[in-house]
DNA sequence: ACATCGGACTCAGAAAGATTATG
DNA sequence: ACATAATCTTTCTGAGTCCGATG
């Protein structure tokens, strides 16, 4: 079906292809049966896909007749938003800052904002966890029964949820979570609490094991009633109406209290996360859409925003890491349509330009200056090997990298030209890979690395952002996560379209598929470690079967 | 003018839950 | 037909990227 000859036509003419496609989904109520889109050589891509990200078919098959309709229009122009009607109610102006409450400023006063997001919106907050309630099961604290007050029964439950999990083999994550855990204590009971090993939680667990039995043991009707009244009563936080439309929002939950878990070796594990309270979060609103009532009386909420700029309904401050965390609206929404779309367009240009861009890269290789060397090199490796960038991290986060924070440790060179790339990148999964080199790279990266100690960076002088800025010169829009998109929708058209063709029956294909969707996993270093309950097959990775 | 940082968004694997295969 | 296991799907929230505001 398509031609692939060289870096530049394939992914341009697939995306023509499959606009087409789209716009005849667009037309039709009802997505394409697998089984036919596999007779027209397309698999249909709900069914078949691993994990959605980074496979464009995928997603621009998933864009559904609804929101093609919103998105498709203006997707030529920078933002497909832009050219929204105001509607007439509407004649807030843009805000400065989200904490805020100035609103006064009209949009006369200023020319045309392009980042304005949404006309109108309205939902009915979010949702918190039930309140704790109290067990009264006791600790066993060197074989005597300690009655713990709620809050510290509370936390010793999130410590009894977790037994048999290997997070409690870990030191630094009983560490955080014995600090945290005495905190709760009354001071007559911190004073004898001293040691975690002296600590047995397995009443407790008993009492969690036995709710979950009786969970399993209700009858099916019983279950199946009690699933249907929960889902009446979330009802109302699962959707939101932006610009009129009905919408799904995604994680409507506040996150419930917990210990923290983190990959890797985090050095937060373990730790407390507390209870948000209608207090921490802020709820973002249309100026005319009603406030929803806090739901706990006593309460209220932290503020009320009408930020048009941003696509969020409601946000709060993670307690550990102090980050922001959102509510957004799902995959579905308009909002994720109009930037999948944008990802997916912003690769395809890439694909235009990746070969002057290629030659542009080899070109610095021979440069003079450092910088402009180590910018070559890294710019090299994210292509060839769609590392991700990789941004500086803090003291207070596990110890992962990307291509510019890569250190002399992670890297071994093997004349003539090969490198052997041993790091834990992003959730701390393993990258492992030995591969031949372009020569010059591996004599600049010889030099780079020359006369630095294990912890040094290789890449010491280029930051991410220079990086990102050179890549914004060669190409509007471009950045580093670009190359990944484009690197892996290009091997996936590759491999489906390629010289190599399934048999003609339906199993033969979704093979072929599964196959070529494998390779793009590997390519990204697309892993999940095995569950560790079940016997394991030895060198297997656990998506092929 | 430029480096830093706050903020908003996507990406990601684990865990939980649902469904289907199996013995 | 039934219990259990295997597998597939969804939910959860942590982990990245990146841009524009800030000082």
């Amino acid at each position: 079906m398509f031609e692939n000859e060289n870096d530049e036509k394939p992914l341009a003419e697939l995306f023509a292809v499959y606009a087409k496609d789209v716009s005849r989904l667009a037309a039709q109520p009802k997505i394409v049966e697998s089984f036919d889109a596999l007779q027209q050589g397309r698999p249909e891509p709900e069914q078949l896909l691993d994990r959605e990200d980074e496979l464009p078919l995928a997603q621009l098959l998933e864009i559904k007749k609804e929101r093609f309709r919103h998105s498709c229009r203006d997707s030529k122009k920078k933002n497909p938003l832009k050219s929204k009607k105001v509607r007439g109610e509407v004649k807030r102006g843009k805000r400065r800052s989200t904490r805020s409450n100035d609103l006064q400023m009209s949009r006369r006063f200023r020319p045309e904002d392009e980042t304005t997001k949404w006309d109108s919106l309205e939902h009915n907050g979010v949702l918190f966890p039930p309140e704790y309630v109290p067990h009264g099961r006791p600790l066993l604290y060197n074989g005597s029964e300690i009655a713990l007050p709620p809050e510290a029964e509370e936390v010793a439950t999130f410590f009894a949820a977790k037994l048999g999990t290997d997070y409690v083999t870990k030191a630094t994550f009983r560490k955080n979570f014995f600090e945290d855990f005495r905190k709760t204590l009354p001071s007559s009971l911190r004073e004898r609490i001293l040691r975690l090993e002296d600590c047995d939680f397995s009443r407790i667990r008993a009492y969690l094991d036995d709710l979950k039995e009786q969970k399993q043991n209700m009858p099916a009707s019983k279950r199946k009633e009690l699933r249907e009244s929960e889902a009446l009563r979330v009802a109302p936080y699962t959707v939101a109406i932006v610009d009129g439309r009905k919408e799904k929002v995604a994680n409507f939950r506040v996150e419930p209290p917990g210990l923290f878990l983190g990959r890797g070796d985090h050095p937060l594990m373990g730790r407390v996360k507390r209870r948000i309270t209608p207090e921490d979060v802020t709820l973002n609103l249309g100026p005319g859409a009603p406030i929803p009532p806090c739901p706990t009386p006593d309460h209220h909420w932290g503020s009320i925003v009408h930020n048009r700029k941003v696509t969020w309904l409601a946000c709060w401050r993670d307690p550990i890491s102090d980050e922001y965390k959102y509510v957004w609206l799902n995959a579905a929404s308009h909002f994720k349509a109009v930037s999948d779309q944008e990802k997916f367009e912003k690769a395809q240009q890439l694909s235009k330009h990746i070969t002057r861009i290629r030659k542009e890269y080899i070109k610095d290789f021979d440069s003079p200056n450092r910088h402009v060397q180590q910018r070559s090199v890294a710019l090299y490796l994210i292509d060839k090997l769609a590392l991700r960038v990789g941004n500086e991290k803090g003291d207070d986060e596990a110890d992962t990298v990307g291509c510019c924070s890569l250190r002399v440790e992670h890297v071994l060179l093997q004349e003539p030209n090969t490198v052997q790339l041993d790091f834990l990148g992003k959730d701390s999964m393993r990258y492992f890979n030995k591969v031949t080199i372009d020569p010059r790279v591996f004599r600049r990266m010889r030099e780079f690395i020359k006369g630095k100690k294990l912890f040094e960076n290789i890449f010491d002088e280029l930051k991410v952002d220079e990086l990102n800025d050179y890549l914004k010169s060669l190409m509007p829009g471009l950045s580093a996560k670009v190359f990944r998109t484009y690197n892996a929708s290009y091997t996936l058209d590759r491999l489906l379209n390629g010289t190599s063709t399934p048999g003609s029956d339906f199993h033969s294909r979704l093979l072929f598929y599964n196959e070529a969707n494998k390779n793009v996993a590997i390519l990204c270093n697309h892993q999940r470690s095995l569950p560790k309950t079940h016997t394991v097959m030895v060198g297997e990775n656990p998506r092929t079967t």
